[in-house]
DNA sequence: ACAACGCCCTGAGGGC
DNA sequence: TGCCCTCAGGGCGTTG
């Protein structure tokens, strides 16, 4: 479950169906889906079997579990098309499952399910936030994230979130708006969808230089991403098929309310101009020619 | 250091 | 029916 919106949703199940029991056993079956665990399924399993899950964290589009009794947490990322699961231990196993975990003090299961193999799963060090100046990170321990998160950018929900870091940070970047916002360095959790929607909103071509930006313009644009992702968030996510669901397995319904993405020659809800699909970086962005009119120097 | 590309996968849907 | 093409919400490793 792709963008920031529906990850939180994901978090929130494991918060209410995760924290707080024990794992009993995990299994892996599918290895590519631990592929990012150096030392392999058999220790993946190993070290996680016995271990207390405390809570739920997140940061962007990567989920974790803190486990008690050292500093170390089960780390996820959903990719494409990854699902975690929560159900009764004993039903059918998904055509995708990809890794399994069961509990010892419930009937229920935890599921990796990934059709893509996009996503995956591993045991990571929890280490002090590099961004941990200001705010709250999500613990235990407090201020720390998994290793491998050190890399991305606090996202836009975060209170670590520092607007005017990426207001500089966009000034310095020699590239287009759309793939800044994509690039999870200056601001973590914004896929596709939730670009063309935010850029949308503040009235933004995806081709404008960033350098070109006013500061007005950049925190509008913030604006309008956190206020596209608190909508989706309040229904629960954005779900175009059964491949994005929560952790019980039900979609969200935001699609219903998408503004230009996947809208191709529908009416545009501000100004009535059909919205238009472009492709670039081998993907769709979806705006409207009237509201977001192509910079005359454009930067793909 | 930064920017951009190709690739890692499976499956659905359309055209012929 | 089958084949081939395009498309799908992400990110990493490599190249320039």
């Amino acid at each position: 479950m792709p963008e920031l919106p529906e990850v939180e949703v994901v978090r929130r199940g494991l918060d209410t169906w995760v924290a707080g029991r024990t794992i009993e056993s995990v299994t892996v079956l599918h290895p590519r889906a631990v592929r990012r665990h150096l030392a392999g399924p058999a220790d993946f399993a190993a070290r996680l079997a016995g271990r207390t899950v405390l809570a739920a964290g997140r940061r962007g589009k990567y989920l974790w579990l803190p486990v008690a009794e050292g500093s170390e947490a089960l780390l996820a990322h959903l990719g494409m098309s990854g699902q975690l699961l929560v159900g009764e231990a004993d039903r059918p196993a998904e055509k995708h499952l990809r890794a399994r975990m069961t509990f010892t003090d419930a009937g229920l299961d935890l599921r990796f399910v990934d059709q893509r193999t996009f996503g995956h799963l591993m045991v990571a060090d929890l280490v002090p936030d590099a961004f941990g100046r200001v705010g709250t990170v999500p613990g235990p321990p407090a201020g720390h994230v998994p290793e491998p998160v050190l890399h991305i950018a606090p996202d836009p929900l975060e209170e670590a979130f520092d607007q005017e870091a990426f207001y500089q940070g966009l000034r310095r970047r020699r590239t287009g708006i759309k793939r800044a916002l994509l690039d999870q360095s200056l601001i973590s959790g914004v896929g596709n969808i939730y670009a063309d929607e935010a850029l949308w909103r503040a009235r933004l071509h995806w081709a404008r230089p960033t350098e070109t930006l006013t500061r007005t313009e950049v925190m509008g644009l913030l604006l309008a991403v956190r206020e596209v992702m608190g909508a989706a968030l309040a229904v629960g996510g954005t779900s175009f098929d059964a491949l994005y669901v929560n952790v019980n397995g039900e979609s969200g319904y935001f699609d219903r309310s998408l503004d230009a993405y996947g809208r191709r020659d529908e009416p545009c809800s501000r100004c009535g101009t059909p919205i238009r699909r472009e492709v670039f970086m081998n993907r769709s962005s979806y705006s409207c020619p009237r509201c977001q009119p192509r910079p005359r120097r454009a930067r793909v």
